[in-house]
DNA sequence: CTGTTAGCGCCTTCAT
DNA sequence: ATGAAGGCGCTAACAG
């Protein structure tokens, strides 16, 4: 049994090629001040030897890493696969891989996943964050020294893409009003901008804030649709809502378990219940009947995101430029609910 | 403008610590011969200035980079998804990061990934391959200097875990078989295992090969629902296919572009028409009717082959031990269609 | 155009 | 128990 196969160095076809180990970088990174003849011959030896370079001393030299750190707060939400799918994408296509983590919403792992990722010599950061007040927000503020680019939320003082929440809950308002909704109610927390926009629009059409409920709590997220059953079925059971409910989900996953939920109460939809779910993933319509949902341009938000974060790395960070944020208009996708 | 702050080094905090930059080192990995004394002023310094190792450095010495590739075919099919759920969090609970690249199903791709993430020193790859014959799975064979685990298939001379395929089409076949069903469609590929059990099992019962059909090829992976909903209503359409037809699908995401195919065909869910998917992913009782489907153990899946691999990892090597399967036994879940 | 010389930050003998 | 020295593989001046 012969010794380990080691690691083929940038040394090993510097003595097969007869040169030394600094042409074989040259050639490696391209450096145009290299004879085509040694060029060649260094070049056979690399396919000869399978010679692969080292990124991790690359990386302590450079102090580049060609990484990229993927935060998200639920990879079990399609809405974040969805996304990280795009990133995955763009990021290759500009020679980068990606760290994936997820953060489950927590933020003390919010934390200690940015510690390791630090660690990591990440180029940069790309983050979903799972509350709106999430404290690791301020930490990444101060972070001056790691370019980063939040995304699916808007925060102050560091830059960011999204969909307009707000927005998006006028619309939802909006399309309960037209619908004729009596009662309405919101899934989710009623911090939400999600649940602000929808509260303030609901109240300049003259709803009685009796008429407008929020169902929910942190407990909500991250948990499966099944939570989501349950605690709707449950509402509707005990509440007595009169005429026709709307229930506007901060998800789609959620709505799905609202859909459920509802027939299973043998409901009609919509006439008796009509539901909005948010982001508009392809669950929308494989569901019977298909949900209507407020959209998320998610390839377009991915690829805003990356573009920004690549232009903040390729920049001599001195810039100290005001924070950039891209917020596109989401848009309320009429289906049968 | 004060200059780049710079990473904070261990010689930095040993400088302040007024010791060695070793003894620094010593404290950092919990090695015993150090006073509680120095320990202590260590750690002082090294909270007060935030000190975080340089992983490059680290992996460039130890040559351990506590890194694992992860290599996916599909991004976009929840069933991957939920597997890259369970893989991260597993390898995190085992201090490992995670290197996510979709491979999108091209081979030229395969390779260059696996080339990508070998350069940076993972531990160890867990890849979900695309193609039963992709020639990948023969390059990482010889590839004896990598710890690796392929998940989802079988194949010679490599370990894997997944569920057995051919089991699952003979689950299909006789759930067709037992009701009623009489012309067998697969929507997939003719030299995928999920057929071949499917087809054995059919011939045992005396299922004729012309009332056996295959309708796909390799353009179906990868591609949204919408194109297997194509697909089917074009072929409902065009055959003339006599009492009742099942179709038995290689995902549930294409079996749900055949549920709505079927539907807007007016056609009677499981009177006319019988559907089954395969890997039980959530949205199989997310839609209506509810997908009746091949089960996979995700989770244990996800967790036996992180096992095997860092169990691969840690070995010394030179084992050479035989290729380890892990095969686990898919069921039916019987719902709706 | 090419080779030599220094490190990058950390770990690991080897002395002390 | 501690420190000094060497090297991991590569890049980046600096000389020729």
């Amino acid at each position: 049994m012969k010794a380990q196969p080691k690691h083929v160095t940038m040394k090993d076809i510097a003595d097969k090629a007869g040169v030394s180990q600094t042409t074989v970088s040259r050639v490696l990174s391209n450096h145009p001040s290299v004879t085509p003849q040694k060029r060649r011959e260094v070049m056979l030896w690399v396919k000869k030897l399978n010679f692969q370079p080292n990124y991790a001393a690359r990386v302590l030299t450079a102090s580049k890493s060609q990484l990229i750190g993927v935060m998200l707060p639920d990879l079990q939400n399609p809405y974040f696969t969805e996304i990280l799918f795009h990133l995955e994408r763009i990021c290759a296509y500009h020679g980068y891989n990606i760290l994936v983590a997820n953060s489950n919403g927590e933020q003390q792992r919010e934390k200690s996943i940015i510690r390791a990722l630090k660690a990591r010599q990440i180029d940069g950061l790309l983050v979903g964050v799972a509350h709106p007040e999430s404290e690791i927000v301020a930490a990444l503020r101060e972070d001056k020294s790691l370019p980063k680019v939040v995304i699916t939320q808007e925060h102050e003082g560091i830059d960011c893409v999204a969909v307009s929440h707000e927005a998006g809950g006028k619309l939802a308002a909006e399309y309960f009003l037209d619908t004729g909704v009596n009662e309405f109610v919101f899934f989710g927390t009623s911090y939400d901008p999600k649940f602000l926009g929808y509260n303030k629009r609901l109240r300049e059409n003259g709803v009685e804030s009796e008429k407008i409920h929020v169902i929910g709590n942190e407990d909500w997220f991250f948990q499966t649709k099944q939570r989501a059953y349950r605690v709707l079925s449950q509402y509707l059971r005990s509440e007595k809502l009169e005429g026709k409910t709307g229930v506007y989900c901060v998800g789609d996953i959620y709505a799905v378990g609202v859909i459920q939920a509802a027939l299973d109460l043998k409901m009609r939809i919509p006439e008796d219940i009509s539901i909005v779910g948010f982001d508009n993933i392809f669950i929308c319509d494989a569901v019977t009947p298909r949900l209507t949902s407020i959209s998320q341009p998610i390839e377009q938000i991915a690829e805003s995101a990356v573009d920004i974060l690549l232009r903040q790395i390729d920049s001599d960070d001195e810039a100290e430029a005001e924070a950039q944020h891209v917020v596109f208009q989401p848009e309320l996708i009429r289906r049968d609910t």
